[in-house]
DNA sequence: TACAACGTTCCAAATAGTGGAATATCAATC
DNA sequence: GATTGATATTCCACTATTTGGAACGTTGTA
């Protein structure tokens, strides 16, 4: 493996995690480099277009391109674009906060966010990771996936507990998905956060993908059983809406007598509108 | 210079760029690099977590790493979600295309967007770049930071035109930036795109620094007189509540009796509230 | 002014990267 | 199901590249 290439990665990495300029000195402590070595790498990244510079203090920090590449990467940009006003008006109906996220190996990035006016226990952030396992959004794309045990087994390790409502057996969550599956919407509660609980729905695209999950998160507080229905009912058909957007076809859609979600696997097995 | 690191960013930026999956091969053409060399490359982004390869396919893409770290840069992540409000509420009022911009030396680069209903001549996209002395954003982000002529003219270069409207000496644009900072809002009249008019303020932190600039869109056709003069006072509006909200200090708004701008200097020069 | 801390440049020693060839894997075709 | 062609991966001797110490510049401080 390239060392030189791996080193200058984690470079990047921490200074952008850093969200500060740095000098040279901290960059070679905290990687362990000898000034020269932390100074070449940091010339090469600066280069390269990866990092700047200040010409005044010498300092340096990441440059906007992560931002500009992170927004090429595949479901992401478009993908926002096309389902802000499905988010928004999801947003205003329910009044609690909405997520876009998708799928990245065991864990869900959150693409998009809107926050509630409301009061809400949690905080999460655009980037942010999740267990998949443990939230509403994260379990409606595993749904889509339609895993069998020991595929879900091998994708997620073990199930650590993150409360103590957190689901921890791959058979109980295995089962849990099948419903989501069938009845088209994920639920979550606590198993994340204590006080927070969440609903999720699969967006499709025209293909048949899964590209993402529509979440939204509400304080336990007000996840009363006849608000929390009304709240996935809503949720799923603004899944619906968005997938259409994305040219999800009304083929496909016509078969909402069956509420079961279409097959996919991941970006590759599709499903016909 | 570090050549190893160098050619694996290459590697991972153009790899980006594809927004799809790449076979070895491919990579290694594109790049003119062995097909050995290639596959150390790859492994290794894909050892750091930079690159996903498709264990069926064997073909490599890019993670959502980069959009991970993407939304950590300075100036990005936090900034939206405080300002989202904000940008919705100009672009109702106004019904057109709203933009958050922050400058990235020449150029700036669209870190959030609301979409016009209406029918727009251009094209932006979340991550894409505009010359700076082109848009407005642009235009209000370089006026902050008071440059004198021949720093405009060492940062910006040659003012190539991309429309018969582009301002095309430092000089002239010179003068532009003074009048922008005078009256605290910045206008671009097709010379980025022909058939689409601007106009942009910048969006203050509490310690008065220039950390973005509202811009909006409005193809020409709309862009009459006596509404321009009212989108205007709209956007500077905006970026003075958005500038309130992220703190900037109500003693420096009260001098709004001078509307010039607050002098900032890129991220460092600061202005006493 | 002198001092201390940090940033940058230089160079010989040594290590880590290179490319060709061998091998493994895969898909299509006969 | 064997054969072929194409691509992916592994291996290894050679060599170019990285490395770290030391010297030199620069900046800020007592």
């Amino acid at each position: 493996m390239n060392a030189t290439l791996a080193k200058g990665l984690d470079v990047l990495e921490w200074l952008v995690r850093q969200q500060r300029e740095c000098r040279l000195v901290e960059v070679a402590e905290a990687h362990q480099l000898g000034r020269s070595n932390a100074h070449r790498t940091l010339r090469t990244l600066v280069a390269s277009g990866w990092v700047v510079q200040n010409a005044s203090s010498s300092g340096y920090r990441a440059s906007m391109r992560l931002f500009e590449l992170g927004a090429l990467v595949e479901g992401t940009g478009d993908l926002k674009a096309s389902l802000r006003t499905h988010l928004d008006s999801l947003a205003r109906s329910s009044g609690e906060t909405i997520h876009l996220a998708v799928l990245d190996g065991a864990e869900i990035i959150y693409v998009d966010k809107i926050d509630s006016p409301l009061p809400v226990a949690a905080y999460s952030r655009i980037g942010g990771r999740a267990p998949a396992y443990c939230v509403a959004s994260g379990k409606a794309l595993l749904a889509a996936r339609e895993l069998d045990t020991s595929q879900l087994q091998h994708l997620l390790g073990v199930l650590r507990p993150h409360t103590p409502n957190t689901i921890t057996r791959i058979k109980a969550l295995h089962e849990e998905l099948a419903q989501t599956g069938r009845r088209g919407w994920a639920e979550n509660r606590e198993e994340w956060r204590v006080g927070v609980c969440g609903l999720g729905a699969t967006v499709f695209n025209a293909r048949g993908e899964a590209v993402a999950a529509i979440g939204m998160s509400v304080p336990t507080m007000r996840f009363a059983k006849v608000r929390a229905r009304a709240l996935a009912r809503q949720t799923m058909n603004c899944a619906l809406e968005a997938s259409k957007a994305l040219g999800f076809g009304a083929a496909a859609l016509a078969v909402t007598q069956s509420p079961s979600l279409p097959r996919t696997n991941h970006h590759h097995n599709r499903r016909k509108p």
